[in-house]
DNA sequence: ATAAACTTTCAATAATTATTGAAAGTTTAA
DNA sequence: TTAAACTTTCAATAATTATTGAAAGTTTAT
């Protein structure tokens, strides 16, 4: 495999990926174009890269900018924008994982929260609904805690001595 | 909010959630209505409370017996088929951790694998390829390995401590 | 062996989601 | 102020994904 070969595997790869991280094909792309790129690229140049026209880059890239993953990169003497992604991956993790907690989990939570408050009428199928509801909130909240704590963590020996103690 | 608003919410909610574990929205509701159901359900039944198609329940019905979440209840006398669903959280949460894991996660582990170890030529971009696909390879080869351990434990007071830990 | 009761399959269709491209909008330089 | 260089917006269209429903398949009882 060489490197184009690699570069386009990686790429296509990534943003079969980006359902698993709660984001598009094309917006995925676009972050992993940047991710591997040596330097800030140009809306041009992603487009070329990618194949997709203008509209789709530029609703991708703000999409990027507005999860923080992506930011504008002003090049001076330069009329056009460039783009530059986050490139250390435990601070992407940390981004992707808040940033999902907030728009998707939180949201969840509320309403496990709110489903399993309902008055107990004391019918059998009112009782498992709540006892049901309660557990599912109580894990979703537990995971979710976890996972903001765990990639919040900068330094990398956390998950290092993590990983050892469930061995 | 009544029980039968309740259980609306609840199913519809946790249908949309099915894209945050992996799985299309009738799967998930499907499976959030046997969770809450307190007897096994036929696909007759399952047809008329979500008021989707004979093909459709089918399909779905299938896959979550794929997946292990859903299995096959014969009751005697009965000709029909019916189902239920894993009702412990901790133990779907297993199943649905290691089955993504299996179809997702590590087939992109592999490809991670096999591009951050293409040859290195010296030139900047390859020695850039190579360096960002091994620390996502590296990521997300803890990320998961965590997770599958995490989400083993049987015992509830691990995650507990384990939060504890991070407070 | 037959028919009733039930489930599965799959081509057709519907619903949803992503993408395009050109017009409208914005910024900068002269 | 104007025009060139660039970006954004959004209605139209394409691509993808989910759903239907009826025919084919299977199982069970007689």
């Amino acid at each position: 495999m060489n490197y184009e070969e690699a570069k386009i595997k990686f790429i296509s790869t990534w943003g079969s990926l980006g359902t698993l991280w709660g984001i598009n094909k094309a917006m995925a792309q676009i972050q992993a174009l940047l991710f591997i790129s040596t330097k800030p690229l140009s809306m041009e140049e992603i487009m070329e890269e990618l194949q997709i026209s203008r509209g789709n880059t530029s609703m991708n890239l703000r999409q990027l900018m507005d999860w923080g993953i992506v930011t504008k990169e002003l090049i001076p003497g330069e009329r056009k924008e460039y783009f530059t992604t986050e490139k250390d991956v435990q601070e992407l993790a940390r981004i992707v994982a808040k940033e999902r907690s907030r728009r998707e989990i939180k949201p969840v939570i509320k309403v496990l929260n709110d489903v399993s408050s309902i008055e107990d009428d004391g019918t059998e199928k009112t009782k498992e609904l709540i006892k049901q509801t309660k557990a599912l909130h109580d894990l979703t909240e537990t995971a979710d805690a976890m996972i903001n704590k765990l990639v919040n963590q900068q330094q990398n020996w956390i998950t290092k001595s993590l990983l050892k103690l469930f061995t």
